[in-house]
DNA sequence: TAAACATATGAACAAATGCTCATATGTTTA
DNA sequence: TAAACATATGAGCATTTGTTCATATGTTTA
């Protein structure tokens, strides 16, 4: 973030912004971490697979399936979804059941599909 | 999407999928459009770019100033923005004034900030 | 315990992405 | 109208990203 107590890019003073956005303007390191968030929701495959869950619960062998993917592919993207906490999972048998983390998935699905579709 | 009348990837029949998931799965295109929203999102220089106009309605020099990046980047990423319709704009005078396009930007900014403070 | 099954992961590669630099377009003012 | 200012944009380049392929890890069953 940039200090503007003198305006130097606008070299003419002027300036549109009130004087107190800096001040409250969240931290560098927040803004990357929601960014990143965002990223992760970013890709059609992630957001297949999101979408999946939001349905049911599944095992990643059938998300591949339903999505017409490879487990690999599948699995790796998981790892993603894992990371960022959106997904949570237990082990059954051979399987490994994945699930949504919580409800602020599905509330960003539902925002995003509202502003899509207008 | 895949055809899974029969089960073919995990052949031995087994399926923790319920079977009207594929029925009611959203439209492939539905699904790359979401995801297409979410990754203009998911960068920091945006993310920054629409927290400040969360804040405030600003010119392009301002934003620039304010995130201590140049002219031309920030105007790269207002095209993006423009395109997904989160932004909007108007002339005055030299400057072009930019804010946020609609609610559901400032929505999905604050359902995304729940999620990383947890 | 060996074989089969389910998932995870590292390396490699092609495609997408964000910034810089130079320059074009549009607006105001001297 | 020329110069200054504000913004937009194309090309080039380095970085990031998503998939594939091969293989490793973990679990069940014969």
């Amino acid at each position: 973030m940039a200090e503007i107590e003198k305006n130097t890019c606008c070299d003419d003073g002027h300036t549109h912004m009130a004087a107190d956005v800096v001040q409250r303007f969240p931290k560098e390191e927040t803004l990357y971490n929601l960014a990143e968030l965002f990223k992760v929701f970013g890709d059609a495959t992630r957001i297949k697979i999101l979408y999946a869950l939001f349905e049911s619960e599944m095992c990643v062998c059938d998300i591949a399936c339903l999505l017409g993917m490879t487990q690999s592919a599948i699995s790796h993207q998981l790892r993603v979804l894992k990371q960022s906490r959106l997904v949570k999972f237990r082990r059954e048998g051979k399987s490994v059941i994945y699930s949504l983390a919580d409800s602020h998935v599905s509330t960003m699905l539902g925002q995003g599909m509202e502003h899509i579709q207008e």
